[in-house]
DNA sequence: ACCAACATTGTTTTT
DNA sequence: CAATGTTGGT
């Protein structure tokens, strides 16, 4: 299977092959103007029937990935092949000798984007993209710059990356040491003005004056330059400053910038209608050139999906692309490979309400006499609406109406708001329906795992501060308030690091001798694994630093029911250490890429934001709350006035442009926000959808019933006696499960674990909560659990089990009650 | 230093 | 309503 590739030499990165002298092309730079003897003998063939990797391609498409050279603006709808058009574009580059792979800046938003991306450019190349090490998102690219060139400003290259949570923190104190009530000017919101700040690329000094006076009593500014102060005498960066260190960078010194703007051939740039200023400035640095020096830049975006304008996305940018980059070639695609007709027709018309946009209408071939309009229905009230979701998800599961049975993973509901996920859940936990929660807490924000993460930042970065306070007194080692405040007062007065402060300190008798001594102990330890640092295996001195620091003795004293998953959690951390050479190449790999695998293996309808849903398709996609307040949401119409309201139908435009082919909108009377019950009316935008591509669902039995008048009763209520009476004991416990699920599920909000719930394997579970508590009967499968029987459930500890149904267990937990879980949930205890 | 009662505040999220 | 954070008691 020839793939065009096989005879393109890879390259390793450093130093950038200036001269390449390997393989097929050797002796010629891979230029424009001077082709390799294989390059070229390879052009000539494609140019008479192009290459493997263009077979497929639409023209359009093909156009988008043969328009190498100069500015390239690609439109691609939803659906319409985009990270097709991106990764064919890098492989067509590479292929055809126009550049070597370091020779490529390719920039994303996500990590995720970015995995995928290397993931299919592997695929067409043949699994060598080691070779492209610039291929990341803006971010981790800032720090590869940074890295190089920290001393130019004013940092050194092992600098820190600090997270929102340590950002905060440190801003906390500053408020309190400009002597301002941090209660009244909460360290959370100046942490979100410097973002906003940052993000429009602006320094202390350029800040409006306006914002400047809004906080901390007019000394905004003052703050904000002793927050960067801060930084720099901690060595350390926040996420905006890994752009704005660089584009200061490029300011200042042109010939570094220079260098760059030679090796880097071909620049090109996913979701370009995310970015916002600061990016923006980063990009223009880079692919704005001086005359002589080739200006390859391709952006490919989607005016109509963005949906980031509340932090800081300038859809601006992407709407005078042509002006940045005068001559720019600009490629429509148009042609989607998803979605019905029906619902490309219902996405298409609404978002035609939109002003200030470029122009797309997404169209189809694929046409089928089955197809489904999109449908509306309405219910009385959020209960009824998750329950009504519900039978509809059963009834495809079952596969009645085409005769097909659909899987759970095919299915998604697309909330506005996340407090919208509950009603769901609540239901399908009673239903035994296994969902899963994207985009919940992440692994490396949970408590347990930021911890151990200072401790081993403390031992490689002994001037971290940050990680040093959050752990001086944990665990508990007496070393309270006031020692650490004296610390700390101490450290700043000598302008030192507080681990060094605190090694000075315990020589004199400023602290309690009880104090004096949990400290020198804690330096004690430090000291030794500073040492062993250079010495021992990184993931067997972190074992060592957990053990030794008391942090797992913690753990393992704590009586609580989430203590073992934490523990589990420190283990899977230290396994996931093995996969990097050390354990600074590991701290810099968690303080960029936030995220984990998540499990896919299970079948699970998903439950997610409207916001988290973007880049994804399913076949059958539910896009509930459709209110005004709702959505469009009140706050969005308030703070954004008609661009508010236009980024709201761009989201429901993405909502609805997720669907493959089938497409159930809600909308209900009555919700209960914030407690209290208030009626609704229906979103604007069901006027908006087009009336031949939409249809409204009957209101069967349900609409203003009360509870359970005379809505249909799934298979499941039928079957389950537990579950359709909210009077029954069966009732009360799922309320009671479901409500502790979602709180832990939610928990690292308040600095507490998030548990895997269910599913014995180990794997760190980021992103996806599965959340089924409840059982589903699968009859076939005996249980090899007998009554009576020990048991260990990650989440509620040991318990004895008291019944079995197939492989659903009701057990007696010692601390959690009785629960009914699947048995796979749990381990016997012997 | 730790826990329990009270007040506060409610979009969307990545790096 | 319910999750979060702060105050005040022991």
């Amino acid at each position: 299977m020839s793939n065009g590739f096989d005879d393109i030499p890879f390259f390793d990165e450093e130093p950038a092959p200036r001269k390449p002298a390997t393989g097929a092309t050797s002796g010629s730079e891979p230029a424009s103007g001077g082709l390799g003897i294989a390059a070229r003998a390879m052009a000539a063939r494609d140019q008479a029937r192009g290459p493997d990797y263009l077979a497929g391609l639409n023209p359009e498409q093909r156009e988008a990935v043969e328009t190498t050279d100069g500015s390239v603006l690609v439109l691609a709808g939803a659906g319409t092949g985009k990270t097709r058009v991106l990764t064919t574009r890098i492989a067509h580059i590479l292929a055809t000798g126009r550049a070597f792979p370091s020779q490529i800046l390719a920039v994303t938003f996500t990590n995720k984007a970015a995995r995928e991306m290397k993931e299919r450019i592997g695929m067409l190349v043949g699994g060598a993209v080691e070779g492209m090490p610039w291929l990341g998102t803006f971010h981790s690219i800032g720090v590869k710059l940074l890295r190089r060139h920290a001393e130019l400003v004013g940092l050194t290259s092992d600098f820190t990356i600090l997270d929102t949570d340590d950002v905060v923190r440190l801003i906390k104190q500053l408020i309190q040491a400009e002597g301002l009530d941090d209660k009244r000017w909460p360290a959370k919101q100046f942490a979100a003005m410097i973002d906003g700040w940052k993000n429009k690329g602006l320094d202390p000094s350029q800040i409006p004056e306006g914002d400047a006076r809004a906080f901390a009593n007019g000394k905004g500014r003052e703050l904000y330059a002793a927050y960067q102060n801060r930084l720099k005498s901690l060595n350390a960066c926040d996420f905006g400053d890994l752009l704005l260190h660089p584009i200061r960078m490029f300011r200042a010194n042109p010939d570094v910038l220079k260098d760059y703007h030679q090796k880097f051939r071909y620049i090109l740039v996913d979701e370009y209608q995310d970015t916002n200023t600061a990016q923006y400035m980063w990009l223009r640095l880079l692919a704005q050139r001086p005359q002589g020096i080739p200006q390859n830049v391709c952006c490919v975006g989607d005016d109509d999906q963005s949906i980031y304008g509340w932090r800081g996305a300038e859809v601006d940018n992407i709407l005078r692309f042509e002006k940045d980059f005068p001559g720019a070639k600009v490629i429509k695609l148009e042609r989607n490979y998803r979605s019905t007709e029906h619902i490309l027709g219902a996405a298409g018309h609404l978002i035609a309400h939109n002003e200030g946009r470029l122009g797309k209408t997404l169209f189809t071939d694929r046409r089928e006499p089955d197809d489904e309009k999109v449908v509306v229905h309405a219910a009385w009230d959020s209960e009824e609406e998750a329950r009504a979701v519900g039978e509809e998800i059963e009834r495809l599961q079952r596969g009645d109406a085409d005769g097909r049975k659909h899987n759970l993973n095919d299915m998604a509901i697309l909330v506005r708001a996340s407090f919208q996920m509950r009603e769901f859940e609540d239901r399908f936990v009673t239903l035994g329906l296994n969902y899963r929660v994207v985009g919940g807490p992440r692994f490396y924000e949970r408590l347990e795992i930021r911890d151990a993460m200072a401790y081993f930042r403390l031992v490689c970065q002994p001037a971290d501060d940050l990680a040093f306070e959050r752990i001086v007194n944990t665990p508990k080692r007496g070393l309270g308030d006031t020692t650490v405040r004296a610390l700390h007062d101490y450290a700043r007065a000598r302008d030192i690091p507080m681990l060094a402060a605190a090694a000075d300190i315990v020589e004199t008798d400023e602290l309690k001798p009880k104090a004096r001594k949990a400290l020198f102990d804690v330096i004690q330890m430090f000291r030794r694994w500073q040492e062993l640092l250079e010495t021992t295996p990184h993931t067997e001195l972190a074992e060592q630093i957990l053990e030794e620091s008391g942090y797992t003795d913690m753990w393992k004293n704590d009586k609580s029911a989430d203590a073992p998953g934490r523990l589990e959690n420190l283990k899977e951390l230290v396994r996931s250490m093995e996969a990097f050479e050390s354990m600074r190449g590991f701290l810099e790999h968690v303080s960029l890429v936030m995220d984990a695998e998540q499990n896919e293996d299970m079948d699970a309808v998903s439950i997610m934001t409207l916001h988290s849903a973007k880049g994804l398709e399913f076949d059958t996609v539910f896009l509930p709350g459709w209110e005004e307040g709702l959505f469009p949401h009140q706050r969005a119409l308030d703070e954004g006035g008609r661009a508010g309201l236009e980024e709201e139908r761009r989201l429901a435009y993405v909502g609805i442009t997720r669907a493959k082919r089938r497409c159930h909108i809600w909308f209900v009377s009555n919700r209960r926000i914030h407690g209290l019950w208030q009626s609704t009316m229906p979103s604007r935008f069901l006027d908006e959808l087009p009336v031949t591509h939409v249809e409204v669902a009957q209101t069967e039995q349900s609409y203003g019933g009360y509870g359970r008048g005379g809505y249909g009763q799934s298979r499941f209520d039928k079957a389950d006696p537990f579950a359709n009476s909210y009077s029954t004991p069966g009732w009360k416990r799922a309320q009671q499960n479901k409500s502790e699920a979602t709180r832990d599920n939610w928990g690292s909000r308040s600095g507490h674990a998030v548990e895997r719930i269910g599913y014995g394997e180990s794997g760190p579970r980021a992103r996806t909560i599965e959340g089924e508590l409840v059982a589903k009967s699968v009859a076939d499968t005996p249980s090899k659990f007998a009554v009576g029987d020990r048991v260990f459930h990650i989440k509620f500890g040991n318990g004895n089990v008291a019944a079995i149904e197939g492989n659903k267990l009701t057990i007696n937990f010692d601390r959690a009650g009785e629960k009914r879980v699947l048995d796979g949930f749990v381990e016997p205890v012997s």
